[in-house]
Order: C-alpha cells, then sequence, then structure tokens
DNA sequence: CAGTTTTCCGAAACCGATTTTGTTGACTTA
DNA sequence: TAAGTCAACAAAATCGGTTTCGGAAAACTG
C-alpha cells in the first residue's frame, strides 16, 4: 500500500454497505437521521475495512485544517531557545487532545516571518497562529489583525488590546526581585536585560525600576545594561556593571541565559555566586539546577504556557472573543543558591575586582 | 477578510482574464501549451489579486501534502530534549529552503506514538515521517516498513537495513572516547548509560567496551551504570560509580545530561571535576560551556543532523532508493575543562569519597 | 382513508485545485 | 482544395469528502 493509492475511501464504505456516501458521511459526523440499523451497518464496515477520512478532503470542503501554526524566531545559528521547546512541547500535548496538530516554521528575520505568515496564511495551511516572543511593536501581530486571521499571543504588545493574549506579570515580577534582593540587604542592584524591542524585556527593565522606586532606592542608568539574550550577553553584562566604580552586589537578569552567563563571569574572577554576587534569573530553565551554584530564577511553567495558548486559540477559532481572553500570570521565585546576603560592600567589590581584571583571570577555560 | 472566505481562488483569476481555470492552472504549473500573452496576462492578473493557490486543494487532488511529521517521545513532564530542539531547528531551516513544513506531534508513550503515526497517515496529513531515537528494535520504523510510508531515521535500529538512515558511529565515538581518557592516564574508566532499548545508548556501551578491549584494559561490569537519560541519572550514576570500593577516576558519559549530573555529584562532594574525577559528555549543548567547569563533550551539530536527514526525506519521496540513503557521521570532541589527568588513584579517591559520604556533603543547595 | 408529517436516505452540488479530453481555427501538406 | 497537423485553449472529470435538496415510504392525523 503506498501513499494515497490504495487508501480507503468514504466510496469504498458507502458501496461496501450499499448506500450512498452522503449517508456514510452523515453517519460519520453525528447527524441524526439515520435509522439505527444502517448506522450500525455503516459503523462496522468502517471498521472493516478501516477506513479514516482524508484530512485534505473534508478540509477542503469545511474550510478548517485542524492545524496551528507557530513561526519561531530563530537567530542567526545562535540555537534553539530551551524555552521555546518546552513551550511548544506543551502546545503538543494540548492539541493532541483536542485532535488538532501544529504546523512549526523558523524564520530568521523579521520579513521572512512575515512571508511564512502570509504563505501559511494565503496557502490556507493553518487555521491561526501562535505568536511568542512579542516585540514591543510587532509586525506579526500587526499584519495578522489587520487581515483579521485568528491568533494568540504568548506576551503583549505596546498596545495589548484587540486580540488574545497570555503573559507574565513582567513588571511585578521583577519588582518582586528587586524586592527580594533588598530584604537580603542589597542596596546596589544592577539589571541586565534584552533589547528593548522586545516586550518582555522592555516590562521587565520597567519592573525593576518600579521595584526601585516603591523602595526608595535611588535610580542609576549605570546599573542597567541591555545585551544579546545570551549566556555571552551575561558575561557581557555582569563585566560591564562589576567594573563600575560602585558595582552592585547583585544582578538582576532579564532571563536565564543572561544569568548563566553572568555566573560564569563571577566565577571566572573568583567570586562567589550567591555571596560575593547574588545573580537572580528568570525561565525556571531545568539546567538551572545543576550549575554551581544552583540559579535562583523566576519559573513560569513553559509547558503550561504552551498548553494554555493552545486552548485559547482553539476557543478563538470557536468563535470566542479574542479581547475577552487576555490574561496574566504571575512567576514564582524558585530560590536555590545564587543568591544571598551581601558579602562586601559595593567599594570592597569594586576593589576585588579591580586587582583581578588586572591579573588573570582566576579559573578559565583550558584547551581552547 | 476571514479565514477561507474572501480568499481569492483560482476562478476569480479565471474570470478576470476570461479564460478557464485549467488555463491558469497550467500557467502556474508551467506547461508549455500556452501562448506567451495570454501567460503573460494571467501571471499579471495572478499578481494583482495576490493569488496563491490552496494548499488543500492542490493537495486533495495531486495525494502530496508538502508537509512532513515529525512525532517527538517526551518523558512524563520530563521537559523537552534540548537536543531535539534544535534538531528541529535544522529541520525547519531545510524545509523552508524547500517550500516544505514541518507537522510536529509528541507522544508520551509507545502506543500513543504509533498511534499518531497512524492518525497522521491515515488522514493523509504528511507525505513522510522523521523517526528520531530510534530504539534497538523499533516498533516506529517497524510500522512504517510494513506499510511502506516513507521515512528517514535518525538513529539505526539493529537492523538497519531497508530504510534511510543518518547515525553518528557511536561505537566509534565511545571507543575515542576510552582512549582519550587513557592517553590522559586513566586506568579505571567508568560508563555512565541509558536504557539500552535505545538504540544510541546501546552503541555507545558496545563502544566503550570495545574501547577497553582495544587498549587491552579489563572489563568490569561494575563499571557500568545504566540510568534514566537525565541529570537526575547522572547523579545515580556518579554515586553508583564513585562509591565502589575502587572507583573509577574518569567517567564517560553517554548524553551531556548524564555528564552534568554527574559533574554535580562530583562538586557535592568536593571532588573537584577535570582533576579528581573526569567527565566527558555527549552532545555538545551550549549550555555545557557555562558549567563549572565547562564540559569536555563530543559534539554532533544536531542542526546540521536535522537540515540533512530533512533533504534525506525529501530524496526518498522523490524516489530515491532508501537503501542507498544511508549515512554515518562522527562527533568531534570538544575539549573544555571537565577532563584532565588523575590527581589520585582509585584507592586514594575512594578514601576521600568514604570519609564525605559519611559526613555532610561539601555544599548542596541551600533553601529547599 | 385521504392528507399531512416524519423519518430516512439517495442524488447532486460543492470545496479549489489538477489533469484529461475535446474543440477550434490556422497552418501544412499532398 | 480537401485532409491532416498543430497550437492554444475551453470544458469536464477528478480528488474525497460535506452539505443541501428533495423524494419515497412509514407513521400520524382527523
Amino acid at each position: 500500500m503506498s501513499r494515497t493509492r490504495g487508501s480507503v475511501t468514504i466510496d469504498d464504505v458507502a458501496r461496501h454497505v450499499g448506500v450512498a456516501k452522503g449517508t456514510v458521511s452523515r453517519v460519520l459526523n453525528n447527524y441524526n437521521d439515520i435509522s439505527e440499523t444502517t448506522k450500525k451497518r455503516i459503523l462496522q464496515a468502517v471498521k472493516d475495512l478501516g477506513y479514516q477520512p482524508s484530512a485534505t478532503a473534508r478540509n477542503l470542503k469545511r474550510g478548517r485544517q485542524d492545524t496551528l501554526g507557530i513561526v519561531i524566531p530563530v537567530g542567526h545559528g545562535s540555537g534553539a531557545d530551551p524555552f521555546l521547546a518546552e513551550f511548544i512541547d506543551g502546545i503538543a500535548r494540548a492539541l493532541d487532545e483536542l485532535g488538532l496538530d501544529l504546523l512549526v516554521t523558523t524564520a530568521h528575520s523579521r520579513d521572512h516571518t512575515i512571508e511564512s505568515l502570509k504563505r501559511l496564511i494565503a496557502r490556507r495551511k493553518v487555521d491561526g497562529f501562535i505568536v511568542t516572543r512579542t516585540e514591543v511593536d510587532d509586525a506579526r501581530i500587526a499584519y495578522l489583525k489587520e487581515h483579521n486571521f485568528p491568533f494568540v499571543a504568548h506576551g503583549r504588545t505596546s498596545d495589548p488590546s484587540g486580540y488574545a493574549w497570555f503573559d507574565i506579570d513582567n513588571e511585578a515580577t521583577f519588582a518582586d526581585g528587586v524586592r527580594h534582593l533588598y530584604s537580603l540587604g542589597h542596596q546596589r542592584i544592577g539589571f541586565i536585560g534584552g533589547t528593548l524591542e522586545l516586550n518582555f524585556a522592555l516590562q521587565r527593565l520597567q519592573g525593576y525600576r518600579q521595584g526601585l522606586e516603591a523602595l526608595g532606592l535611588p535610580r542609576d542608568e549605570e546599573l542597567e545594561s541591555v545585551q544579546d539574550l545570551s549566556e555571552r550577553g551575561g558575561i557581557a553584562g555582569a563585566e560591564a556593571l562589576l567594573a563600575l566604580p560602585s558595582p552592585p552586589t547583585a544582578l538582576l537578569c532579564a532571563t536565564d541565559a543572561l544569568a548563566i552567563g553572568a555566573i560564569q563571569f563571577c566565577r571566572k574572577f573568583g567570586l562567589k555566586p550567591g555571596s560575593d554576587v547574588t545573580v537572580l534569573g528568570y525561565d525556571g530553565l531545568p539546567v538551572g539546577e545543576y550549575l554551581d551554584p544552583p540559579l535562583t530564577t523566576f519559573s513560569q511553567s513553559a509547558q503550561d504556557a504552551g498548553a494554555r495558548v493552545a486552548r485559547m486559540l482553539v476557543d478563538v477559532l470557536d468563535g470566542a472573543d479574542p479581547q475577552a481572553l487576555q490574561s496574566l500570570a504571575r512567576a514564582d521565585l524558585i530560590r536555590r543558591a545564587s543568591d544571598g546576603a551581601p558579602s562586601m560592600t559595593p567599594e570592597a567589590l569594586a576593589g576585588v575586582l579591580r586587582d583581578r581584571l588586572n591579573k588573570q583571570p582566576h579559573s578559565g577555560n583550558k584547551g581552547e
């Protein structure tokens, strides 16, 4: 039996039973104008022949694909975002229960993303989209709204009205982060974030600022470092902030990747993360547990988020009002060991680091 | 403009130009029995109206979906495999160039996997499958072979004939690993692997054994530990092997996750990975670079693997002989800092560990 | 028992493309 | 000049379903 050929069609079933194919279709779609006896005979034949309706044919008539799409932004060779991997896992699990499928595409630039959306829409391969990593001014969302194509966003934009979204309360969470660090005794708190075009990056920075303000701490722009959202960016951010004349004793990072880089930098220069410098991440990546020290981080379940967003999109497709489908969640602080009371003052820290930066790093990679 | 309604069809184009829709179709499919003038007029109309053919309708007639499928095995809540994330990224990139799409499904058990395959095949949603994480005796491959449905495997099975696959030479790679450790001065080398139902896990164990044999080292089953393929498994494996009366001074791990766990265990008991105990991983996960110490590991590019497998599947769909599409690659050793000459004899190591195991761990997580 | 409803199902239209078959007029050819 | 060729397209069949329409028989009415 090859691909299409040989597979049993609704006509085969109809012929086998001796009814019209419309009748078979009606039985399979639970119309109630079929007598019990024919219904039984048809169901039996369906079973005997192993008939399964062709999704393609059904979709053509119905105009639905029973398929959702997601276009994943990927940096140039930067590798997959571990958060997204779990997010997709969550989506797939939810869709599995609903009998839907997920079409995954990657895009390596903003234009490419829009093109992928266009293509998928024009060729009618998906019924709706899940949009991730929303930007403050998001071209995808603008496009989808304009063309009135169903979608749900994971994350908001500067104007969060008129569409369905699920997001974390970034501002509250990062204000909490500041409060937590303050309660540990930190007075100078640095922030390492990502490009402010990304909505969550902007909001986390704002949350950081709000947290400072609420505690009456002064805001110092020197303590805010915007970097690539990667481990490398974390290293650069830590370096920039810790090299300050009066460095922060705690680093609040917008993502775990940044925090991992920051920790790496600290270790490299002999600063003990968790006491000499406190590092807080965000994402709750599983691998954080196995770092040295294990990373204290805010966690939202990526899997839950995926499942939730998927179900929201299904609701939208079923005709729910997108406006009514907007929900904000909180992330929980998972305390591990990268945070603690400061072991020295910013000035002392600066002294220690000044020495070390001029000499060799304390311990580096070998063999490279 | 809502989902299906309003989108321009081939009929619209035909009417607009004043030709039959078959003519439009022939123009778009590069038939050569159309005059240049009508061709131009039609092409212009296509552009003006922004017409894109419906994939559904085309597929129905053609019997092809231009969509590939992948069913991802996911452990019960264990989270997504970072390797798979990059693998999928690679597939998506390759398919993007070819104008194909990728349908992603997750499955949480063997039965569920087969059911997903069945459903996708029966409903004709995909043209072929990419099978990952092959098992020694793989039900998916058996099923697909039996039903003569196109697929390519990433990894082999006990009988690697009759289908297309791409795999790493696990045996050679792990024999290399043993040789490397031996050349560093290690004589007692342990292996932490995964369930032997997974083909790569079995082959890596065999490679480890072959490596020992080639060097004339004795094989000691005590030094082989089979664990869950997770960080947790790595911890358990390290504990089991290092608690031996004569523990290994080097741990060869089947995956990075295992190695990460093993390192965690070492650190917890004050053993310095890279000198007191050497740990070797496999996968080349990006995060390995940011561990303490950075993980020495074998690397294959998951992205390349994905791209490669995708292209192979396209070849199969184009009629290539699967038998001829089998290829074996090598993984490269990336030396970072978790390997080195042993700092003590197995006996000394046992002594150190005996003390520490009975007391408190050297440094653990706090706040839990 | 004739007229009206229901019940149940066959026939056909339809979804939007591709592909096959048929038709037309222009152009060759004998 | 009648017959045959060919280029260029129209018309219709087809893919495998869903849905609309309508009709025969059975079941109710009064």
